[in-house]
DNA sequence: GTCTTTGCAAATGATTTGCAATATA
DNA sequence: TATATTGCAAATCATTTGCAAAGAC
C-alpha cells in the first residue's frame, strides 16, 4: 500500500496527457485492482468490491474505467474463454512489451502468473521465416496446478 | 478434397463412440470448415456459407454442431478478442496436444498459422519450478504481417 | 463556465435454450 | 419405433451506448 501515492501520480499524469480528468471513480477502480493484484477480476468482481464503499458508482462506469485504464497501459486484460474478461494491474516497472504469462488450472480455475522471456529467440525466428513483425505475444498454459494434482493422487 | 471419405469416416466413428447420430447438418458444418481450412470462421461465417446450399439449417444448429465437433477434437477454437470465437479444422494427423499457433496482424486482421514446438523445454521448466503440470498451451503473436509492413513503408 | 464524465436504463450482439416437430439408427 | 436432433423463437448475459444531470479543472 506504500505505492498508493506513486500510483495516483501515474494515473494523474497519464490522464492529463490526454486531457482527461481524474475522477474518483477511475481512481477507485484502479485502487481496487491494485489491492487485488493477486486476483484476476472481472468487471462484475470490481463492481461488487467497489459497491461496498461507493454504492453510487454504476457498472457502466466500471466498464468505462477499465477500458480507459487499459488503453493507458495501467491494466492488462486476460481472456480465459469464460464468456467474460478479467483485468489485472500492470506492474509499474514493466515495459510496453511486457512478457508475463499465465498458468491456468483446468481443475480449480486458478490463474498463476509466470515470468518468462524465452520467446525472444522464437520471435526473431518468426520474423526471419515469415516476415511477420512481432510486437507482442500472449501465452497461456493449461493444466493442473500443484495442489490439484496432489489432491488427485489420493 | 480427396480426404472427404476419410473425414466422414472419422466423424462417423467419433459420433458412434458416444452414441450420437451422423446428421446432414453436422457433416455439412465439418465439410465447410474443411473446405475453408485456410480461413478461421465464426459461427456466422459458417452459417452464411451453409445457407447457400442448405437454407433450412438454422444458426442454432451451427452453434451446436461447432460445439460438438470441438468436443470431439475435430475442431480448434481461437479467440481473438473480437467478441466472437473462430473455428478451424484440426489436422487429422495432429496429436491431442497439438502445437500450432497464430500470428495475428494488428493492421489487416489476418491470422497466419505457425508451427512450432519450441515450448517443450519451457513446459519442462515450469513443471520443475512451480509444480504445475502443463497439458496444453496457447500462443498468439501480435504484430504486423509482411504485406502490411511493406505497405506501411511507402 | 466549459467540457468531460457519470448513472441509469435501454440497446446490442454473440451464444444458448425450451420445446414441438423431424430425422437417424 | 425409440432416441437424438433440429428449427424456431425467446431467453441469457456480458458489454456498450444515449442522454440528461453532475463533476472536474
Amino acid at each position: 500500500m506504500m505505492d498508493q501515492e506513486k500510483l495516483k501520480d501515474v494515473l494523474k499524469e497519464k490522464l492529463k496527457e490526454k486531457g482527461l480528468k481524474v475522477t474518483q471513480q477511475r481512481w477507485v477502480v484502479l485502487q481496487t485492482l491494485a489491492e487485488n493484484s493477486d486476483k484476476h477480476m472481472t468487471a462484475e468482481d470490481v463492481y461488487e468490491v467497489v459497491k461496498a464503499e461507493h454504492p453510487e458508482i454504476g457498472l457502466a462506469t466500471i466498464y468505462r474505467a477499465l477500458q480507459l485504464l487499459r488503453e493507458m497501459q495501467l491494466l492488462d486484460r486476460i481472456n480465459l474463454d469464460e464468456g467474460c474478461v478479467r483485468y489485472e494491474i500492470r506492474d509499474l516497472s514493466e515495459t510496453d512489451t511486457h512478457h508475463h504469462h499465465h498458468l491456468i488450472c483446468n481443475d480449480c480455475g486458478k490463474v498463476i502468473p509466470f515470468e518468462q522471456d524465452l520467446l525472444d529467440a522464437l520471435e526473431a525466428q518468426i520474423e526471419r521465416d515469415t516476415g511477420f513483425h512481432v510486437l507482442d505475444h500472449e501465452l497461456k498454459f493449461f493444466g493442473q496446478c500443484k495442489e490439484c494434482s496432489e489432491r488427485g493422487r489420493d
